[in-house]
DNA sequence: AAACCGGGGTT
DNA sequence: AACCCAGGTTT
């Protein structure tokens, strides 16, 4: 039984203890046609299925490769941010890399916060990087075992406290339900994407599981549903049939072992549960960014340490758009006025992608005896001169990467003057 | 509650 | 271009 967690700062979120099913003490209601039996039977279809459909992941090993229950928490750790709002498919290659260099909490909290960027570099979401690192130095500074008490391996020993995990930085609910289940068999529940479709449908509710009482009711289900024992594996089963069987779009209804269970089966509402997000708005954002090039130097700009964020490799001052002005030729014009260049259109054009906003960044290469003209350093106190060599080891996102490389190619003609 | 993360992959 | 993804944080 999970201890009563003492609500003490804002970030906490409400850990009950399992509610007792048979005793009524919940406040989440079984959909019509559930009782205390089938939803055991649920369980034990999941949990079966699960032990001879799962895939061979990684994460589901320790380092040397060995299947343990349960599992190693660091490895799940790590595993869980990566993969947040990331596909399997992607993060595998990064896990691995990344357990090789870092193989241990402790190794993580005593690396640069740039060797770690690096590491990370191709996954996106970067602050989910350096959450990861600031908590890792927290839990090594403050809540590992010593090493009386914890044994050899008390150096890279996690806690199993969900008062410490609560506190971390880029941990929410879903992680410290995903770590604390699997790595130390707490029965705490997870909701996520896969989770939210299986659980929606399995249970037949129709409204969306995301937001407002949506949300409620489905940490309600998922705590319902959770077994006593092996809650880790069977957390890891409903992302698992999520995954592999109750996919998003034309789910295999007729390989899934709790199809007899499923109200969305039943009724055939498998397509409108969950129901799909509404749609966010594009923001599209014109913004240049200048480089000097020097020979075989590069003058780059970063912002400060502290900006709070993941540092980037250059500043892009965002450009004014006129009324119904494209966002490129806005990119250009403001490129223009600020170097007092004659830029041609698209010679260097980046476009930057995101859940709702477009940038499109113009990137000017300038030779540095051509800095007297209208360009002002004024915004770029913190440029510096770096190598082409060194620029492979800042870490940056993929698009920016691309640039680097062109611009470090000696081959590459300048475009400008 | 909604926006943000200046992401990435698949279709 | 739309949609999805083993979310968390900020406003």
């Amino acid at each position: 039984m999970a201890p009563a967690l003492h609500a003490s700062n804002s970030r906490c979120f409400p850990l009950h203890p399992r509610p007792n099913l048979e005793r009524g003490t919940r406040n989440w209601e079984l959909p019509e046609g559930w009782s205390g039996r089938t939803l055991a039977g649920l369980r034990t279809k999941l949990l079966n299925w699960f032990d001879a459909h799962q895939r061979d992941l990684p994460w589901r090993r320790d380092a040397a490769g060995q299947l343990t229950a349960p599992r190693d928490a660091y490895r799940v750790w790590v595993s869980e941010v990566m993969l947040q709002q990331t596909t399997v498919a992607a993060v595998v290659p990064y896990f691995e890399r990344f357990m090789a260099a870092l193989p241990n909490v402790r190794a993580l909290a005593e690396a640069d916060e740039q060797r770690v960027l690096k590491l990370w570099e191709g996954l996106g979401y970067y602050r989910r990087a350096r959450h990861l690192h600031a908590a890792a130095k927290e839990l090594v500074a403050n809540h590992l075992p010593t090493s009386e008490k914890g044994g050899a391996d008390a150096d890279h020993q996690l806690p199993d406290d969900p008062v410490v995990w609560e506190s971390l930085p880029g941990v929410g609910r879903y992680i410290l339900g995903a770590v604390l289940s699997q790595a130390f068999d707490r029965s705490l529940p997870i909701v996520e994407a896969n989770s939210l479709r299986v659980l929606a449908r399995i249970f037949g509710y129709r409204k969306d599981p995301r937001e407002g009482e949506g949300k409620v009711w489905v940490w309600g289900a998922a705590e319902a549903v959770l077994p006593q024992k092996r809650a880790g594996d069977f957390n890891q089963s409903l992302m698992e049939l999520g995954a592999l069987i109750c996919t998003p779009t034309a789910p295999a209804c007729d390989t899934c072992p709790v199809s007899a269970n499923c109200i969305a089966n039943r009724d055939s509402l498998q397509d409108v549960i969950p129901p799909k997000k509404k749609p966010v708005a594009i923001t599209e954002v014109a913004e240049v960014g200048v480089v000097i090039r020097d020979g075989d130097r590069l003058l780059l700009c970063q912002r400060p340490a502290d900006a709070g964020r993941w540092q980037n490799m250059w500043e892009v001052p965002h450009a004014p758009r006129a009324e119904g002005e494209d966002v490129s030729t806005a990119a250009v014009r403001a490129a223009k006025e600020l170097t007092g260049f004659d830029i041609e259109p698209g010679a260097e054009l980046l476009t930057i992608k995101h859940g709702v906003t477009r940038y499109a960044i113009t990137l000017v290469c300038l030779e540095a005896t051509h800095t007297g003209g209208k360009f002002a350093p004024g915004p770029y106190a913190d440029a510096k001169w770096v190598s082409p060599t060194d620029l492979a080891d800042y870490p940056v996102s993929s698009p920016q990467r691309k640039l680097m490389t062109a611009l470090a190619d000696p081959k590459r003609q300048p475009r400008l003057f």
